[in-house]
DNA sequence: CATGAATGAGAATTCATTCAT
DNA sequence: TATGAATGAATTCTCATTCAT
């Protein structure tokens, strides 16, 4: 661990400084230059690295993303045999919440948005392991919750996606807009996570129907 | 109105190209020199109507979200007074969403999440207008409509916001990260906004407690 | 007076604004854009009047040398005829280093200094209007007086610049390179006058001989 | 020495070439490219080593100011203790003229009063260790002889301004406005030298009291 | 006659990338 | 292997000057 190999130090030193970089000014707003410099590494070894800044970004991108993870699986089908859902959906939902309010998170989430157009795959790459991912494992729980009789959801990729942004769609769309410092405190973030979750159960819980 | 002096046609003529270069390409992505060809006028007289680069796309930016109007107030207000709350929800969700997802208004939103570490003022301007404005007529309508017996709303501001993510979130986000060619059909709009509606009406709506 | 063509009132606008921009920021770093400007005119009107920059730059030149006059032959004459060599001497110095040490002059001076390379004529023309014709004047003068015995300049070229130099040299150098907050109080020119005379008659004077 | 680094050697090629455009052209005359190009470097070679333009200009003068040293102090403090004043003085004089006159200093005089409204540190530090340092070396030599009853300087900083400017001026005021072609043969520097120091003797020497 | 626009070049500065050493 | 230099084009912005209207 604290014996790799000199070269993949200096590779993940340049991946540090590029993502610090790249997240903060952009694509386009950063150069090569900076990130060499920041990275105290030598142009060349960037580029020994990278053969492009295309696929220097992409790299970053992609690590980033995966960096950021979504434990989500593990999750969901916990979820989905679940004995107390309220309690359960709560929990989830803090913690989801919380996970993707992180403010690197934010920013890797505007820097691909605002790359869209020029690397429409990472777009895709963040979606897909992003809220596609959440949703889909939402929706295999809800759809064997409904099956199991604590749910009705008939349409459990709708149900999914209701659940998802009833809790995150707010506040994401607010720090989208109005940057890092409008992202709320962790005690504002369950305030949204239970709303949401209460909002969603009362649509689709069966206890309603009591 | 065609004889509006030359001057305010160049005007036009260079918001127009610096519009739609910005959009695809971005701040740093469009050149003043491109945007002069496009424009078909020469760089100094860029130059003399806008002093800056900077200028120029704030100029743009603004003019862009004041052209995508956002008339949900009036909207609202006869929200508060329906007599058919289901039906004139969805078509309210369905006006909204339809607006909200033209390519050109995507297309400005990832322009202004993107550069909104560069230009924070132009990301708070286009939340004010959008969802801001939006959740905020709703929450009025909400309250009214709670006061008349047809609604639960305890917490307008909350439910609102829940409105209007119910109906928006899932295709904007998509359309945010996966591009223009995600953006769906009209009908599948239609359906997005009728599952949102009524998952809304099922949590919040007072029928379901006949 | 007050009836004088438009034209001429608009040349001298123009005359004006490019003077003081000049005098300032130099020739190259004054455009015909901010001389319109200041002047209140359009860029045609300065051409129309001056069909160069160069041109203009001449004319502003040779105007600013004019208005700075330097009416030395007349006090020069009276000077040949002295009858209180001292006290004359001392009147003139006083007079000569007020006039040359206004700020406009010294500014005009440093102008002309530093585009002497690119226009030659311009340095000759302040040389022979300012310190050549005063120094032919003092020796006329200085010749004048050692005929009538009061004075003992062999060489009356020679005498006239050291006694030029004696009074103007030390602030004038000092001006030049240390800008114009380092112009000294009307005082402090009066003293440079008075130890320059002193030592001049010290040196040239008769008197000393008693 | 023959093998400095090739770093040192491309600085010094960059400053050579800067320095005589910058003496000729001034410096908005002067472009980067220009330099570049007489330094045979490419242009990114020259922002590595010097910042800026401004930045580069500064080095330039303040190089070229240093390069024409001023050995002024070590001549004042052997004229202080010389055996014969006269003879001292005189050789003293035409020293400091030959070495002021030359044409490279000459133009550098012109190019920082030219730029003393731009760059207002290089005009002072022309002066204080151009005539400024000559003044008080002089002012403190001509103390120490009148002390020996070898002058009679009073005011030993007036006298030592009048020495300088009997010396100097006439022919450094001409070469400045009159230009290069203006500057006296060496033969002509010493007649100027030796004149101003007569007149200076006769002003302020012991002899005449004889 | 005077304003706005055009021109066409040139300014400073920066960039991604590659070649020497 | 890594540093300094080179490249060559592109960036924003300004300039002097000239047409149209």
């Amino acid at each position: 661990m604290a014996d790799e190999p000199r070269s993949v130090r200096k590779r993940n030193e340049i991946l540090d400084a590029a993502t610090s970089l790249f997240l903060v000014h952009g694509y386009l707003g950063t150069s090569m230059d900076e990130i060499a410099a920041l990275a105290r590494v030598s142009k060349q070894t960037v580029y020994k690295h990278f053969s492009d800044k295309e696929r220097l970004f992409e790299a970053i991108v992609a690590a980033a993303v995966d960096a950021a993870g979504n434990p989500v699986l593990e999750k969901t089908e916990a979820l989905a045999e679940s004995d107390d859902l309220a309690a359960d959906l709560r929990a989830f939902a803090r913690g989801q919440l919380g996970r993707v309010m992180q403010p690197r998170l934010m920013q890797l989430r505007r820097l691909v948005i605002g790359e869209a157009n020029r690397f429409p795959e990472l777009g895709r790459g963040f979606y897909e392991r992003g809220a596609g991912r959440s949703i889909a494992g939402l929706a295999a729980a809800f759809e064997r919750l409904t099956a199991r009789g604590l749910l009705r959801a008939h349409d459990p990729e709708l149900a999914a996606a209701h659940f998802n942004w009833l809790v995150m769609a707010a506040p994401v769309n607010r720090a989208m807009l109005l940057g890092d410092e409008a992202i709320p405190t962790a005690a504002e973030l369950d305030r949204y996570a239970d709303g949401g979750v209460e909002a969603f159960l009362a649509a689709y819980g069966v206890t309603a129907a009591l």
